[in-house]
This record gives C-alpha cells, sequence and structure tokens, in this order.
DNA sequence: ATTGGCACTCGGAACGTTCGAGTGCCAGCG
DNA sequence: CGCTGGCACTCGAACGTTCCGAGTGCCAAT
C-alpha cells in the first residue's frame, strides 16, 4: 500500500528525473521538495514505491527512476497540465492564421507543435469516411483522357487522371458524367463504393460502358483514398537530439514515421480521457515496436468527427507540458475548422 | 606528383576502407590487393598521397582513410560503376510496374531506390515550370464556393477551393471561366502568371470583379505550385544504423530532410558529367550544412525537362553501386514516364 | 511513524600497464 | 633508381587497479 506522501514522493521523483535524467536520491528530493521529513523517511516510502514497482533503481545503490507502471499512476493521477504561456499561445494562433488550405492547416499545425514540445508532432487528417460526395466533375482532357474531380461535403477534394479505352466526345461526356452523379452524389463514401462497384461490371454491351467502366474504377480509387486515414508530422530531426534517450536506437521510431501506417493504428487505437486527452506509455505501445516511446494526444473535433493531435517522444518525457500544448493546439484546430465549416 | 601505383594503392584504400569502415594500413593492402611489391613500398606510395593530401592518417601510428579530395579522385578516375544484378533489375522493374498516377510512381521509385542502396533516396518531382495551362475548370460548390481546377499538357493537375466574395449563377460562372480560359490556357507556367496578375487588381467596377479577382487569386497560387520544384525521399530511417559514420550526430541530415529546401537546391545545383551523373562528397556540401554527407545523382528524363533522382549518406559510401543503382532507376523512371506521355 | 547513524554497495573516474598494428626511416640489394 | 627487409618508435584500445562518493538498507532510539 502506498500512502499519500509515497504518492507525493513518486510526484516529486518524476518531475526531478524528467527534468536532470539522472536517477533521483533520496537526499535530492528533500533538498529541492518541502516534504519537512528527513531523507531516511523518504527512503522508506522510496522501499515502498519499489514494492509496488512503480519506481526501480539501475544500480543496486544508486538513485530511483519511474517505471513505465510509475509514469502511468503520475498522468493518471499525479499530473496537472501546465498552462500555456501567454507567448506560446499566441505563437499557435499566428501560426495557424490564414491556412491557405486543409494541407496547409495541418502541416502548420504538426510544425508548431514541435516547436512548442521539442518532439516530433503527429496529427491525424479530419476523416472523410463518414462525408458524402457532393459533386462529380468530368474535364476532357483529350478524346480518350477525362479528369475526375470528387468533392465531399467536409471539404474534401480529390482529383485524378483516367484514360478512355474509347474515344468520346462532349456529349458522350454529358451522359457518362450524369450517370456517374446518379451513382454517387448525396451519397457516403462508403455507400458510394458499393454504388460505384455494379459500375465497373461490363454487363451491358453499351457503347460507352467501356469508358463508364474505366470511370468507375478510377471514381473507386478516390473513394478509397478519401475512407484511408492520414497522418502529418514534424520534428523527425527532434529526434538525433534525444538518441540516448532511447535505449536503442532511434531507429524503430524512424522506421515508425516513415511507415505511417503503425502511427496510424496506433493513435487511433488510443483511449480518450474525460477530456479528450489519451497518453500512451513506454511498454504500452510494444506491440507496434515503440516500447521505448510514449506519446500523448488530444482530440479535435473535425467535420468528419473527432481525430487527433499529438506528440511522440522518449517515455521519459514532460507529460504535463506536451499533454497542454496538443490540447491547446487541438482547440484552436478545432475552432478553425469549425470556421471553415460555418463559411461552407 | 603521384605515380599510376600510386594511384591503384587510392583504390585500394577507398574500397577496403568503405567495405571496412577502418583505417586500412600497407600491410592489409598487399595482403587484400596483388600489387606484387611488398608493404614497404605501398608505404612510400602511400606517403605520396599522404603528401598530395587524397589520404590521411587518423593517429600518427594508425592506417590510413581517404581524404574528401581522395574520394573525389576515386569518383572522377577510379571508379567504374559496378553494373546491378539481374535480380536487382527485375526488382526495380516490377517496383516501378504500373504506378496509378505521378506521386505513386516518385514513391516508388525512392522506396526501390533506398531498398537497392540502403542509403537515404531523394527525387526531384518532374518540374512543371515549363509545362503550358490546357484547361482551367471551375465548380460551383456553393453559390460563394468554387473549386478552381487547373491542367498542364505535362500531366500536372493542381486544384483547390475558392471562397468567393460574392454569390454568383451559372451564367456568372460561365462568364468567369471564360475570362480565365482566355488569360491562361495555351500559357506557359510563367507566363499565366503574369497574366493573372493583373486581373487581381480591382480596377473596373463590374459586378463580377469581385469574384474575379478572388478566383485569379487562386489561380496565381495554384501557378506558384506547379513553379515550385518538390522532392520526394524514402529511407531517412536508415540513418538510425549509420549513426557513427556521420561524426557529430545524423542531426543535421534529418533536418535537411525535413526542410526539404536545402536538399532541393543542393540537388538542382550539383554539376553532372558527361553522363548524366553527379556527385557532391563530403565538405563540398558544407554550404549546405552537410559536411559529412555524399550525394550522388543520375538525370532522367521528365516530360518538363531533365530531373534528378538519387541517394543522400555518408562521405564514406559505395560511390560506384549508388551510381550505378541511380542510374539504373533513372532510366526505367525516364521510360515510365515517356511511355505515359506518349499516351497523352 | 520518524529519525540519525552506520556499514555496505557499486558505478564511474582516474591512472598505469600491456599489446599490437602500423608507421617512418635507412641501409642494402638487384 | 626503385624496391625491400629490418628496426625503433608511436599511439590507441583494452584491461586491471584504485579511489571516491552518492545512495542504500537496516536498526536502535525517540
Amino acid at each position: 500500500m502506498v500512502t499519500q506522501r509515497g504518492l507525493e514522493v513518486l510526484r516529486a521523483i518524476v518531475q526531478d528525473y524528467v527534468a536532470t535524467h539522472e536517477p533521483v536520491g533520496s537526499k535530492s528530493i528533500v533538498e529541492r521538495h518541502a516534504f519537512g521529513v528527513s531523507a531516511a523517511t523518504i527512503r522508506n516510502d522510496m522501499a515502498q514505491l519499489e514494492d509496488e514497482e512503480l519506481i526501480t533503481a539501475p544500480h543496486t545503490s544508486s538513485g530511483r527512476v519511474p517505471t513505465d507502471k510509475g509514469y502511468r499512476v503520475f498522468v493518471n493521477h499525479l499530473a496537472q497540465l501546465r498552462p500555456l504561456s501567454a507567448p506560446q499561445r499566441t505563437a499557435i494562433e499566428s501560426f495557424l492564421a490564414a491556412p491557405s488550405d486543409l494541407d496547409d492547416l495541418m502541416a502548420r499545425t504538426v510544425r508548431v507543435l514541435t516547436q512548442l514540445t521539442g518532439q516530433v508532432a503527429l496529427a491525424q487528417y479530419p476523416s472523410f469516411a463518414r462525408a458524402s460526395i457532393t459533386h462529380v466533375e468530368l474535364v476532357a482532357l483529350a478524346p480518350n483522357r477525362v479528369l475526375v474531380v470528387l468533392v465531399t461535403d467536409a471539404g474534401g477534394v480529390s482529383q485524378r487522371i483516367s484514360p478512355l479505352p474509347i474515344d468520346i466526345d462532349d456529349a458522350d461526356l454529358a451522359v457518362l458524367r450524369a450517370q456517374l452523379a446518379a451513382l454517387v452524389t448525396g451519397r457516403a463514401v462508403g455507400e458510394a463504393a458499393e454504388r460505384i462497384a455494379s459500375a465497373m461490371e461490363p454487363k451491358t454491351g453499351a457503347r460507352l460502358q467501356p469508358a463508364l467502366g474505366a470511370l468507375a474504377a478510377v471514381i473507386a480509387e478516390e473513394l478509397a483514398e478519401f475512407r484511408q486515414e492520414r497522418l502529418v508530422m514534424a520534428g523527425a530531426a527532434t529526434l538525433a537530439r534525444r538518441e540516448q534517450d532511447f535505449r536503442g536506437s532511434i531507429h524503430p521510431l524512424l522506421e515508425a514515421i516513415e511507415e505511417q501506417v503503425t502511427l496510424l493504428r496506433l493513435m487511433s487505437e488510443m483511449v480518450t480521457d474525460e477530456h479528450g486527452l489519451a497518453t500512451s506509455i513506454g511498454t504500452e505501445n510494444a506491440p507496434f515496436g515503440l516500447g521505448e516511446a510514449s506519446i500523448v494526444a488530444s482530440n479535435y473535433a473535425a467535420p468528419g468527427g473527432t481525430a487527433r493531435v499529438g506528440v511522440m517522444g522518449p517515455t521519459r518525457m514532460d507529460y504535463p507540458s506536451n499533454l497542454a500544448a496538443a490540447r491547446a493546439v487541438a482547440r484552436y484546430l478545432s475552432r478553425m475548422l469549425e470556421e471553415d465549416e460555418a463559411a461552407r
């Protein structure tokens, strides 16, 4: 059983260890924190914390270091977010002001977050999976090449060039446009994908069927792209400064950053607390090959539902600050997207 | 003055050092290469090479290591590309087969190149700077929101949503479309940008002028995007394996990868030899903050002119293999783009 | 329950020794 | 004159020893 003071000691250990990167001893705790008890008492508390596996000693006689479990307790029960400073808030505001489009907004978001935290920043794109198709437009580039543009009600646009197996004229194009529009406009992305699949089968011998099939195939690809989750990142270079924080090497992290898929799954599988904040610590990420890393994230509100923005760093990170930064950025991001949607 | 055999010794040193990552001594040279002379003779040659600053000794009595100048001589005079193996060629072929679009093709290109060389792969996008605008299309999303699509003859497409300061109807849209088309279709990107600038000035009091101005501004942005060089990369994670190859840290490299701008300039400023190959070694990259890295690249033929594909790695890299890989990939890439253009 | 005291542990720094790979130089040889 | 074997020398890497101090666990006293 851990006493109340024991928890305070854990908090002190986490804070000091994150600050100094060195195992913390009983003596340095009484020096840096006003516990009003002697080092020996702290030592007794530390022995209890060690029994509970909340802290551990790297060597027989050395200071203590929090375990992953210790960080977890710290984050869940002991940490309170450290609010951002005024300059930090204005930094976010000016960084995110007047983006030219969604890509730009997302890129700026991760840049400001990596700049605030000094960690690798990650952001899920708003999902278009539940959006509906509002427009399908065909532009003839040549008799046998058509540009296919798809627009969703959530602001997502996709475009792709499709070669055609036959030459068509403007009248044909109008026919095809009408046929495709009937299939997908007003439909949710998933539903549209089902309906478009039927058009891809070469059923009738109609003259335009080959062209329709080709266009349907391209539209299917575009729809698949809408359903796919995406991720933006920034600050990978900051990992180089932290090499020794990751026992083995930063290779798994760089790999994950390049892969994206892993991080995408990780981000979406994290569980949020009642404030929309999520934390995944050290070995909790082991199934993803990132047992040395921690991730904190905050939900933000996007047209297509909530998505997440956060940072990835060493287990020994400053959770309160990083959580606060992620939350602040998420809030601004939500607001930007809300304004954009209102204008639509 | 360096003798013929001296140059052979340099070649041996470069080869052995790249292979073993350890300073090479006179004795190991006579063991691994059939020079037919004694170690003492090699030592004399090495002394000459050291006078010429082609090699250097890390410590007073230790093997020798090539200097950047030594690598340069090796690459210019001593190296002959090592042709790829048959499996490697088929790997390229199957990797690059049937890309779904340009982005996909470029992504696969860098992936195969990083897989072949184990280094960070870089590829410039084909440039659309000299392309011409063939289509400008407006799609009404709402009375005050229009999707603007631009298409070039080099296969580049750009799309963006523009809010309008006033509401317009379909007839207005047709008018605007005609006005904008008159300004930019058939024009080269640069020329189009100049002409579109004029439409952005609020000169006349015409009713549609505010809308025209807004659309022109968006088109100007899209044109600027066409003029901008772009880069794709892969294999950043491989750097982690090579940490100690970069004396200081891999931070500058990761930074450059994230920045892109630096690498873009570096790639475009490299000078190619008569075979379209370019090499930039160690300190030659110092102005770009990459004095510890080398880059090799090969030109490839793209619709908008030649562009480059290559790899970045430690100065102590296997130049012949990497150059051969870059050249092979560049050739396949040229062919793919040529086929695509023929289909257009 | 808390505390001061104390013996104990162990990692890290400092230092010395040894070992061997590699060098430069030189006299001798074809 | 170029090449060679021989030799003294250098210096880094590896290893062992010593020393120091921060930190611990435990215990008797309060």
